[in-house]
DNA sequence: TTCCGTTCCGTGCACGTGCACGTTTTCTTT
DNA sequence: AAAGAAAACGTGCACGTGCACGGAACGGAA
């Protein structure tokens, strides 16, 4: 691999010179800035990547962190994944502020002046989906601090980067496992958390979509939101099971999933309905395990928190972006054998 | 992040002498030495990766792959991983063998010969389970050249680490997904590679304890051999339907995915029939979409190709062994919907 | 005392990059 | 032609670690 240093002895130049062309910091005469490109394309000059860190590490680089602060099981995962990836970078000498909010725009863009009055070089953010959150996505582009988001996107902002599910098709992969584990006549409850919540629908949609398309043999009776809470969701579910005595499917679009099973069971239902739910916590693993549960699909939060932190990292150090065809997240399928 | 100088200068000490303490080198008073170790504690000292990872460079690494080289989707596969991997670590100044052998067990003896005989600091290896290749993966250790075996592992040796698949979870999740996806009687056929290769059987194995615990409506009606041949498989297959006239299920446990599916699809069976298998390859991706194949369960061979040389890299940089928990490759389940 | 060997410790370089500073050359203006 | 400004280029340090080399202190033997 050729280094700067050999590029400025072919070039019969200082290793400055080599670094203003390559940098394009000016103040070179164009022959020899001419000169010096062909040789670095000629020995296909990458920058050394632990030169370049070690270089970095004079910045001391501040990362921060803007998450949704309601204390659930999924946000805390995030949370898991964003220490362990604030532990490896600690090693190059990076530290990691998180701040968590309020699902609020002004929350949102108070958390983030204050990021930008502890001099944050970048951001990792958990976007509120607002004209005013996008705007200042791209104000803070232009003022060099990259943003990436993570667990849901933004439409058309230049955030650098997205690590996290694609909803609808997570709602799509739902509806084909319902329908490759049902037969018969199905009739479908959904259990949404909210309307207004852009994933939850998202993924209903997905859900429906599918079902649709290929499934004929299942029906949705009825959709109840829970607002992602065990206990209403205890209470939504048995209503629905008892009103809707032929339902035999159930589909969870978020949380809840816990005080849901725990109706189906107190309905003496569990063995005649088939369950498919998203993500997989401590607290419904065992009903996966028990076969309550047919099978879920992980957002793989811990992901979403280490990978998100490593790209930004490695975008502001290196100055790399992600290949596109990586898709970090994907749609993980658990049943009762591989969870 | 506290570093050797900043230790040195708070025992009053050079940094050579915190640096021998620290690497145990010897050559240091053991009042000093214990004065350091103290400081050292007390600061949390974590060496600096940038520092480590530069330092290493001078070494002008170089790593050495052995795989096995019967050009078949997976190792194809796992090849694109291996060269991927290749690429991010020529910017470390780092250097990849790579060797593609037969299988067999002093043809890869020979390989790993020929590697140290160019020098090789570690080796990545698909292990050829037998005594002789288990002996010289210890005898390598000795020698301070790490190991870490992919694919397949072996028992009781001293490789680093082990990246590859749980053959055994693996097959039980196939007789998972198997009986959710199923109902009334179901007669299955099992299409082995081969009952010569470990992790052909213990798929096997593991889908037949499942289905024994948890699925008493599916029995296993025939088991045949395709040699991880296309065209046998076909023929095989097609046997086995045409023996079988009663069989409404089928779990291949390796490759003759194709060759198989075609046999089905020759014999109309198509529609009644619920295909499992594993590894998803361009030849029968287009089978899971059109709901040929219900369901294949991936190894993820990319993953296992890039990520048992990024293990082996940072062993050597920073003496870092992979944290047991992190299980790289997971039991990935696909359908037509996340394929 | 002188000499030598051992133990203990400090210094300097290499790895590759970014960037501040200083120096030389060239061009413009009076 | 002289002076000053601007363009063009070189040098040195910092980042953190490993390691080779060399030097100082100390002991024992002649």
């Amino acid at each position: 691999m050729a280094t700067i240093k050999e590029i400025a002895e072919l070039a019969g130049v200082s290793r400055g010179t080599v670094d203003r062309v390559l940098n394009n910091r000016g103040s070179v005469n164009a022959k020899t800035a001419e000169k010096i490109l062909e040789i670095a394309k000629a020995v296909d000059y990458k920058p050394n990547k632990a030169g370049l860190t070690l270089a970095a590490q004079k910045r001391r680089l501040k990362l921060g962190v803007i998450l949704f602060g309601n204390s659930n099981p999924f946000f805390d995962e995030v949370m898991k994944g964003v220490h362990y990836q604030e532990e490896k970078l600690a090693s190059y000498n990076c530290t990691i502020l998180v701040k968590q909010i309020a699902y609020d725009a002004a929350e949102q863009l108070a958390a983030i002046d204050e990021l930008l009055a502890q001099e944050v070089h970048g951001i990792v953010l958990a976007p509120y989906n607002s004209p005013a959150v996008i705007d200042r996505i791209n104000a803070l582009y232009e003022m060099g601090i990259p943003v990436v988001t993570t667990n849901t996107d933004v439409d058309h902002s230049r955030r650098i980067a997205y690590v996290g599910s694609n909803d609808f098709l997570s709602g799509e992969t739902a509806g084909g496992l319902m329908g490759l584990m049902t037969s018969g006549e199905i009739h479908a409850g959904i259990v949404l958390g909210s309307d207004q919540i852009l994933c939850h629908t998202d993924r209903f949609e997905g859900f429906r979509s599918c079902i649709e398309r290929k499934y004929p043999h299942i029906r949705i009776d009825a959709v109840v939101q829970n607002q992602d809470d065990e206990v209403e969701s205890f209470r939504v579910t048995q209503e629905l099971l008892q009103r809707h005595p032929q339902i035999n499917a159930l589909y969870f679009t978020a949380g809840g999933v816990y005080g849901g099973c725990k109706a189906v069971i107190a309905e003496g239902r569990q063995r005649s309905t088939t369950i498919i739910t998203h993500d997989k916590v401590d607290t419904t693993r065992t009903f996966v395990k028990e076969g309550v549960i047919s099978a879920t699909i992980c957002q793989q939060p811990f992901i979403q928190g280490s990978k998100s932190l490593d790209i930004l990292f490695n975008y502001l150090t290196a100055g790399e972006l992600p290949e596109k065809e990586l898709n970090y997240v994907t749609v993980d399928i658990r049943i009762a054998e591989n969870i």
